[in-house]
DNA sequence: GTCTATACGAGGATAGAC
DNA sequence: GTCTATCCTCGTATAGAC
């Protein structure tokens, strides 16, 4: 699995060749096919490994590190996706990956669309700690905003037309722009 | 191009098939291949056709329609992507494919990043008219955050994750903040 | 479980006639 | 300019030995 998220991260779901995983596992393409049904197989599990993974690091903090305020909590949880580290690449890539093909492909609108759903409310708890007397509405709203600005900054600095620290600059500046916002 | 385009709105870029753009334009494929150089010329040339496209139907307006203030053209600027007609579907299907697949190939990236800059100092240029004491910096900044998140929202909706009608509400909003930001 | 070898189909690209 | 026919590479998937 974890083969498979570099090879997608190199090529894309839909660059993905059975042939270059197996030999980025180590393996033969007769023995990726011996594992998984087939190629859908294979994308299927990847992309559930991939979710796990980013559950993973999102939620994670160091047993020793200072409790955040609200605050700090949204903002380190947005700009965890927008950073240049391995897991962080491979998992935003096969992220915008999936929203891409589910523009083609119907069977991944279901999945997708639920994800999008867990991941907003996420973000609109996050803010209403921040901002408690906030509407429902104001705070689903400013998530959504936040969350597809955040797809939308990723697939930027991915395909090289942004910078990351001005990816990361930007995105700050949003959060900052909601909070108040909903401060006011 | 526009046969170009409609089958990249169909199938996605990486599902385009020279063979089914052939007969899309009711051609052979070899007819393809002696108008463009090969593949890529293919996708470069109907970027630049949709970049055309999409700067006519955002610029044009109605002979006897009433003069916009700068709000409205800006709103009608970027509210105009999330519209359900053939052109802004095939156009925004299309530009978000083209941003996709630069992820992993990068013969596209410079034109990419080339329009996007353009597109950019488009809107921050109408955000300058609506908020005339901003710095260039700021408006930058506001532009960079709008066009992105109009990305996301785009291909949010294309995908099937957010309804148009809401994708628009929030667009509208995005808009309100920066404005409001820049006037503070 | 894991390999080598290969069948098979799809699709990009070209040759050459008209 | 436009076609028909075809080459050839690449990628999925399987057969069968160990």
């Amino acid at each position: 699995m974890e083969a498979a998220a570099r090879v997608i991260a190199r090529r894309g779901v839909r660059g993905l060749r059975v042939e270059e995983l197996a030999a980025e596992a180590g393996v033969s393409t007769a023995l990726i096919y011996y594992h998984f049904k087939d190629r859908t197989g294979i994308l299927r599990q990847t992309l559930e490994f991939i979710n796990d993974r980013a559950e993973r690091y999102t939620t994670e903090r160091a047993a020793d590190a200072p409790p955040l305020t609200a605050r700090e909590e949204l903002e380190q949880t947005l700009l965890l996706e927008l950073q240049e580290t391995v897991e962080v690449r491979e998992n935003s890539t096969a992220w915008g990956e999936l929203r891409a093909s589910a523009v083609f492909d119907e069977t991944l609108r279901e999945d997708l669309a639920r994800a999008t759903r867990v991941w907003v409310q996420e973000i609109a708890g996050l803010l209403g700690a921040v901002r408690p007397m906030s509407s429902a509405v104001a705070l689903a709203g400013a998530a959504e905003r936040l969350t597809a600005l955040l797809e939308g900054l990723s697939t930027r600095w991915l395909s090289g037309s942004l910078p990351l620290a001005h990816a990361r600059t930007l995105m700050a500046d949003a959060i900052d722009a909601e909070v108040t916002r909903l401060g006011s």
